[in-house]
DNA sequence: GTCTATACCTGGATAGAC
DNA sequence: GTCTATCCAGGTATAGAC
């Protein structure tokens, strides 16, 4: 990997998080790097194949974070999931899945397919330390371990949304309801 | 309202919910109501004055179901609810607050005003179901009502962002979470 | 209220020089 | 690997005729 390469990853994801993917250009990556658009092109030939790209990436960051995880209690590796909608909320922006989810239909099949298994990944992982905390008796929720671990993804996805739009910290009160429970 | 108005609203609104506000064009309009262009621009001169008549139509049909639910007891209302987002799942749509809140750093300012505007009304309005269905003693979810109410629109409004991108139906297995555990 | 015509701009993308 | 130059398509928007 190039450090320029990377560079442009940085900036590209911000640019999704905060934007949206169809609304940046590559002149709001070429202009803070100080190049040319044409030199984005060359790292990225299209606009597909950059989105594909931070998509690979950070299921490839997040494949380091469950293995680093692994040796934690289910209520701390929930918690350290959390942590990433922490970060996002700190940095003001929607976490990668938010907002590259809501623009799904108008990807290229490409990104589509990346992005479906990106989610299944997540989902298939979050069910597990669902399972586990209340094999371990650490949770006591009700009814199937997948159901509460989709409604527990679902609501922190969207509450960095609504935390823009309601301009309160949605994300606080949704840990809280989560965390109370478990 | 004149015919042509309403009919500009309601494909406008199913493209914002399929592919995003920053994602469709005038062109998108006009091509299937059969006129042109500037046809679209004479009832709505901007796009900005187009997403804000999508979001407050949203809030006047809203402000009417509010009323009608009022007669229910807090159960059904949630389940009134709910409904809204059966049926947006039922037309492969995604909900109109998650289309217009991921993109909601892209609006110019009046638009972010009717869209936090609208957010806080339906926030208050769920909250209140939360804390009557708790005093009836219908509810039996720990720790704060409004947690409660934030948690449970920030899952609804993912799981049809969700059901979209795992191909799965996400929203049916949040349904469940949340009546389980509530 | 809708049309034609058009203006202006931005965005994605490529060819070929350096 | 980055540049200049350029192309084309599309999107927003307006003027003026009907």
């Amino acid at each position: 990997m190039s450090e320029m390469r990377e560079q442009i990853l940085d900036l590209a994801e911000v640019l999704i998080r905060s934007k949206g993917y169809n609304a940046f250009s590559y002149k709001d990556i070429s202009t803070p790097l100080e190049v040319k658009n044409a030199a984005i092109h060359y790292h990225f030939p299209t606009k597909a194949d950059l989105g594909k790209a931070i998509i690979d990436r950070t299921m490839e960051k997040f494949a380091v974070e469950k293995v680093n995880w692994s040796v934690l209690p289910p209520l701390k590796q929930l918690e350290a999931f959390i942590g990433i909608y922490d970060k996002s909320y700190a940095s003001k922006l929607a976490c990668f899945m938010g907002a590259m989810g809501s623009a799904y239909e108008t990807f290229p099949p490409k990104m589509q397919e990346s992005l479906t298994a990106a989610s299944q990944e997540i989902r298939v992982w979050l069910r597990e330390v669902f399972e586990n905390g209340r094999k371990l008796g650490n949770f006591n929720f009700k009814g199937e371990a997948s159901d509460k671990a989709d409604e527990v993804v679902s609501a922190l996805l969207s509450s960095l949304i609504l935390s823009r739009v309601t301009k309160e910290n949605v994300l606080a009160t949704v840990k809280r309801s989560i965390l109370e429970n478990i």
